[in-house]
DNA sequence: GAGCCTAACGTA
DNA sequence: ACGTTAGGCTCA
């Protein structure tokens, strides 16, 4: 049915309400209003009213209704565009697929209750037509204010006196005197329509050829997914950015997803670069005064292009025409709490429910889009070089085993040489370790205590500037002590490992004279401080830049030439099932930081194993001979992507009532051809929050769907208060 | 999600 | 007997 079909005959309605309820509630409709599916409607719900959306009749009837006699009426409607057909399928979809309340999802597609309430009309002045019969004064303040307001034009009394250098009084007396008048501002336009004939920068040949093929995707105005591959620095960006242009000239919206959204100054840059204005941005740092502007222009079509994180997925989009997810292989896509989704797979859903284009953009593709692209499920467009001059990196191991760093040292001599070598020639080093703080581990050296978190099964990590050691899990943070709390040694406890700070120290040691930069979450809050750094870098105010992870998502820096990998077997360790393919996406990322402009890059990993496959293919650079290898270690398993899981997270703050809830979910787990359960077994962070956790793992076969069987499953065991079991449908790392 | 009910516990 | 609090239930 259209949303457009009125359906006044009806008495009552389904309302979906945006809470964690099993189903939608009935309403009656008074007869003085015609209610349509999607209309946000303010309905009582106990003692209280609440706004929710008017939702499609359910596919079977409920059995056992609530009489007509017994329903509320429905109390209003609220001036908003009503909900799309496709955004309804949308929530329906993900709440079928994660086995979440549809209200819990709802609720995602209602951040914004500002957003819902009419606008409040401000206040402005225009001129008063000329006439009457005094002859006010006009003193030069007044004169100025003459000039900056054109005829019939409202401007805001704050700006205009603002304009006009004189004081809100004087705007006052001269309405006073009938020079203007009151008058009410027309809806201000705050999205500028980015202009797809905007010159942009020049594309190069396989540029050009990939953006044509991304422009007639959208021009089809159907759903159709493309991977966009291409070696960092090849301009996937501008390629994309192309598809975004046809997009607008097609007249639809456009919605690019981007992980860590608040740390993309650079990427802003080149949108502005582009288009010549900036895009509407949707993140969590956006002030809820622009959240409900930009909410209400997506709704009424004025916002043309978004650039958000996940939750941008949610905005209310009348006509989406193309969804990027750039970064696509990134985990950051994965929502861990609440409803457990990931982003770039509701990205290609949230588009096939639009009739919309789907692009999934990443150097470094994940396995189950490349798996996607081989076997036709989506159209493959691939960059193969980098342009104006740049060439990829040269990748070494350094062997740590051949020539280890300095006793308490953790940089090797080859990589402290061409460090030094680097910044001695004036251009830029980086030194990458994936780990924040100054030390990952406190250990006494008296009787091995080791320093753990009281509330979950981690180490505390030493962050020395702040003098304190933290969880990085829980929050927890205590001073370090004086003695050691097992055996009560003095000064007994030593700092075992690197974080960056302490790679810091140790470079402040080796090139005093060099300006250095540490780039890690806590050292840049916000996305101010990242653009800040990011300016510094490229003016080149910085000679060494020392940073976890966030300097691998896609920055420009030009004048890098050397990166230096601190411990690329970090990451390696542990059970989990995508740990290879993430440390070759993420080192590779960072590589691929160095030589981007004339000045040839080389790439430096100190590792104890070369020789692991890892460290082989980023060193050939060839990332699809191993990802090939990846896909033959999981097929014959059916691991994903050639399989399906899904995981039930058992966690309670009692340990014996989760392993018990545990042992139950094991002793009802379904089998049969293609279906297996794993587990239960600890969670990999055995004890979270003060909570201990168990997992079970379902694994069936990728024809087999595994919503059915979990619920089945969890119906058949009966979990008591205060023990949660979360399901997590494709679990990525496993947490 | 929030108010309301009930049960359990504490206090005089 | 009465007040307080925590947890569970229900809402159309």
């Amino acid at each position: 049915m259209k949303d457009t079909a009125i359906v006044a005959a009806r008495t009552r309605v389904s309302v979906l309400l945006p809470l964690p309820l099993a189903g939608a509630y009935d309403y009656a409709v008074p007869s003085s209003m015609t209610i349509r599916p999607g209309e946000f409607v303010s309905v009582p719900l106990n003692h209280r009213e609440l706004v929710g959306v008017v939702w499609d009749p359910p596919p079977t009837p409920d059995l056992n209704p609530i009489p007509d006699r017994r329903l509320r009426p429905i109390s209003g409607t609220l001036p908003v565009p009503p909900m799309t057909e496709s955004l309804r399928r949308f929530v329906d979809w993900i709440a079928a697929y994660t086995l979440s309340p549809p209200g819990a999802v709802l609720r995602m597609a209602m951040s914004v209750p500002a957003a819902l309430e009419p606008p409040t009309p401000q206040a402005g002045w225009v001129l008063a037509p000329p006439g009457g019969n005094s002859r006010p004064r006009i003193t030069p303040e007044r004169q100025r204010v003459l000039d900056a307001l054109r005829p019939g034009e409202v401007q805001a009394g704050a700006p205009l006196a603002e304009a006009a250098r004189v004081s809100l009084g004087v705007l006052r007396g001269m309405a006073e005197n009938g020079l203007i008048r009151p008058a009410l501002l027309p809806h201000r336009r705050r999205f500028a329509r980015p202009d797809p004939a905007h010159p942009g920068p020049a594309l190069a040949a396989d540029q050009r050829e990939a953006g044509a093929a991304l422009r007639a995707a959208v021009a089809a105005r159907r759903f159709g997914v493309t991977l966009l591959t291409g070696v960092t620095g090849s301009g996937k960006t501008e390629v994309y950015l192309d598809a975004v242009a046809e997009c607008l000239t097609q007249g639809r919206q456009a919605l690019v997803l981007l992980p860590e959204i608040a740390l993309s100054a650079q990427w802003l840059d080149r949108f502005r670069a582009r288009f010549g204005v900036a895009p509407a941005l949707w993140h969590s740092e956006v002030t809820s005064r622009t959240r409900r502007d930009t909410w209400r222009a997506v709704a009424e079509g004025e916002a043309p292009v978004v650039v958000g994180a996940r939750s941008a997925l949610f905005l209310p989009f009348p006509d989406l025409g193309l969804v990027i997810v750039d970064e696509e292989h990134e985990t950051a896509f994965k929502q861990e709490e609440g409803v457990v989704y990931h982003a770039r797979d509701m990205a290609v859903v949230r588009a096939r429910l639009s009739q919309a284009a789907c692009v999934l953009v990443s150097a470094t593709p994940s396995l189950e889009s490349l798996t996607n692209a081989e076997t036709g499920r989506y159209a493959l467009l691939h960059l193969p070089e980098r342009h104006g001059g740049a060439r990829l990196p040269a990748v070494e191991v350094l062997d740590l085993r051949r020539t280890p760093p300095e006793r308490g040292r953790f940089l090797a001599p080859p990589l402290v040489e061409a460090v030094g070598e680097t910044i001695g020639r004036g251009e830029q080093a980086m030194l990458f370790l994936n780990r924040r703080g100054y030390a990952p581990l406190t250990l006494c050296r008296h009787c091995g205590h080791r320093m753990r978190c009281p509330n979950c099964t981690a180490w505390l990590v030493e962050h020395r500037a702040k003098r304190l050691l933290q969880c990085h899990h829980c929050g927890h943070a205590e001073p370090p002590p004086a003695e050691c709390p097992e055996c009560g040694t003095a000064n007994s406890l030593t700092a075992v490992g690197p974080g960056v700070e302490r790679v810091l120290e140790e470079a402040t040691a080796l090139w005093p004279e060099a300006r250095r930069l540490v780039m890690a979450s806590d050292t840049l809050p916000g996305p101010a401080a990242a653009a800040e750094a990011a300016r510094a870098i490229q003016d080149r105010e910085v000679d060494l830049i020392i940073g976890t992870q966030i300097v691998a998502k896609g920055w420009h820096f030009p004048h890098l030439t050397l990166v230096g990998v601190v411990d690329a077997d970090l990451g390696l360790a542990g059970g989990d099932l995508r740990a290879a393919e993430r440390t070759v996406q993420l080192l590779h990322q960072v590589a691929g930081r160095a030589g981007r402009a004339e000045a040839p890059g080389r790439v430096l990993l100190q590792s104890f194993s070369p020789e692991h496959p890892v460290m082989r293919a980023l060193v050939s650079g060839d990332l699809e001979a191993f990802m090939q290898e990846e896909a033959a270690m999981r097929r014959p398993g059916h691991w994903p992507p050639f399989g399906r899981l899904a995981a039930l997270i058992v966690s309670s703050e009692e340990e014996r009532e989760a392993d018990r809830t545990a042992r139950d979910l094991g002793l009802a787990a379904p089998g049969g051809e293609g279906v297996q359960v794993l587990g239960p077994a600890p969670a990999p962070l055995a004890l979270l929050r003060g909570r201990h956790r168990r997992r079970l793992l379902l694994k069936t076969r990728r024809d087999i769907a595994v919503q059915p069987i979990l619920r089945d499953w969890l119906a058949r065991v009966a979990v008591p208060n205060h023990v949660r079991v979360q399901v997590d449908v494709d679990p990525v790392g496993f947490l």
